[in-house]
DNA sequence: GAGCTGATTGTCT
DNA sequence: GACAATCAGCTCT
């Protein structure tokens, strides 16, 4: 777990092809965006909340939120106040386990946005904080060569929207939207 | 296939 | 009181 103890725009991008797992159930991660303290758009720019805490006690840690009211969303925290946002997982694990959960045959769409991936995994706030290298959680790093990396801007913020901090693997049939044409 | 809109609630100003 | 790191369902082309 080493390897977090950097910023989010640097662990990003290597967090691709990881397998993320909660409780067994889970999958290759496809998708992420990188989100830094000194970014108008980062739940921690303003400084330490209730809402934020776990971005500011560091990794290995999950800092989990519920977005619009509805829907939760997982980030994996960097060093620094930083974090990584989980947007998408190609599932390869417990995918019987996610269909349930979602209600949905569709394996390309069960984990294809932040929110989605929550239900199908199971997140939700009663995670917040917990330890990244501790049960239900699991994360293996891939193993030899990177799949090729697509970036872009990142989705859904009204602010700083020209930091291209959006990461996925290119050509992948599992985003949440597909890239720019590189 | 692409684009728009309503739903719903915790958090911060 | 306004807003938000979203989703699903609808309309229009």
């Amino acid at each position: 777990m080493r390897f977090l103890d950097r910023e989010a725009a640097l662990v990003a991008p290597a967090l691709l092809g990881a397998k993320f797992l909660v409780d067994g159930v889970g999958g290759q991660i496809v998708e992420v965006e990188a989100y830094h303290p000194t970014d108008p758009a980062s739940h921690s720019f303003r400084g330490p909340t209730p809402r934020n805490g776990a971005m500011f006690a560091g990794p290995p840690r999950v800092y989990v939120y519920r977005s619009y009211g509805i829907h939760w969303c997982i980030n994996i925290v960097c060093a620094n106040a930083s974090a990584v946002l989980l947007r998408a997982l190609e599932p390869t694990d417990g995918i019987a386990a996610m269909r349930q959960r979602r209600g949905l045959e569709d394996v390309r769409t069960l984990c294809s946005g932040p929110g989605k991936l929550c239900a199908a995994l199971g997140v939700t706030g009663a995670l917040d904080g917990h330890m990244l290298d501790a049960p239900p959680f699991t994360l293996v790093l891939p193993r030899g060569a990177a799949a090729a990396v697509a970036i872009g801007p990142r989705i859904g913020i009204s602010k700083a929207m020209e930091v291209p901090w959006r990461f996925g693997v290119a050509g992948s049939r599992f985003l949440s939207k597909p890239f720019p044409k590189a």
